[in-house]
DNA sequence: CAAATGACAAATTTTATTTTTTGTCAGTTG
DNA sequence: CAACTGACAAAAAATAAAATTTGTCATTTG
């Protein structure tokens, strides 16, 4: 990852962040690594981010955004899907992702783990968007709540343990997709009786 | 806590164990201090035990039999509630023990968090004896299911945010019981209408 | 002779030391 | 003069050396 052009960007150095923690791991990865990547002096990237943290956290949100948040836009947006079975494709999608890339990108899913556990606002507005996209799935749906907001969260945290980073090591489980199902037939009434 | 009798117990070691790390924490107790707590050489104790490990895990059992088991027992036997209400105060008192255990006795609370993480077996066990008691009352509260264990598990692994330890520091949240409420309220329709 | 001791090697942890990394900034460069 | 460099101090991490802990077992004790 060498800088193509000679004006040096925050994309720029994000790609190179994600690079170097796929090469080395996120333990073993510091903006000086990253900086040797894109072959410039670790000061410019200060110029970029005010610390690594930042740098970390804007990684991450980037990584959510694209592998993530795009996808289950995607499913909120779908017309051929409505009311419960809806919200079902979309916490479905969002359990699969995470569990694909915990398994297939161990790297970035453990920097979007590690940052996660650090940085409350940044999970917190992450939840924000999906429990936005929810609220708006439901309404569209007809699924009426006194509380659309209260609801959308209350699928989202009946359903942690299948999408919370802190229990990926359970979805090695071969019992993991039969739980789902049963955890989501316990749901699925509480949504179609408005609350 | 010297050893009273001249004969040492299992059940001495284990009180000498929580003493121990409610003094020094999980962290800095060793098998050495724990022998020094009760006046013996550490070869004594592994007479009882066969490692550290096997130690820290019988300790833990019996924190969670005492702590947690032996109260929801009670619950589970509590011939004046029924039905879904039943599930509903057990699973509530699941979670109030958590919270209660979390705040008031730390120490113990992450030595069970720690062995929990280690010990695939032993939590596994653990919550199969909470899925044996919820079955119980779901058996007896004539919610019938075609599946009982599974339904038991589903109920047990939606609130998992409101009592597994992964999630402790949440726990702290202002909002944390309105939450639990939403998530219940999702739930319980999936419990009236039988599986 | 059952129970405990204490000496021991191997593994782990702690502490001390050295090296690297982080973050800043005055100075350089195109 | 905006973008970057490179030198620097402080903080953090890696390494090395020392001390403790773990686990075993032959020996001692009651």
């Amino acid at each position: 990852m060498e800088k193509s052009s000679d004006v040096l960007t925050k994309e720029q150095i994000i790609a190179a962040t994600e690079e170097t923690i796929r090469r080395y791991g996120m333990a073993k990865t510091s903006v000086t690594d990253v900086a040797k990547a894109l072959d410039v002096s670790h000061g410019s990237i200060y110029r970029h981010f005010k610390s690594k943290t930042e740098l970390f956290e804007a990684a991450t949100e980037q990584w959510l955004e694209e592998k993530i948040v795009a996808p289950l836009a995607d499913v909120c947006r779908d017309s051929s899907l409505h009311g419960v079975g809806h919200v079902q494709a979309y916490i479905q999608t969002l359990v699969r992702l995470k569990r694909h890339y915990a398994r297939e990108d161990e790297a970035l899913f453990a920097m979007y783990a590690k940052v996660s556990d650090e940085s409350a606002e940044l999970i917190s507005k992450h939840i924000g968007r999906i429990v936005g996209h929810l609220m708006d799935i439901m309404l569209r749906g007809g699924l009426k709540s006194d509380h659309p907001e209260r609801s959308a969260r209350a699928v989202f945290y009946a359903t942690a343990r299948f999408h919370h980073p802190a229990h990926a090591y359970e979805w090695k489980s071969a019992a993991i997709d039969a739980e789902f199902s049963d955890v989501w037939a316990l749901i699925e009434q509480g949504l179609k009786t408005n609350d």
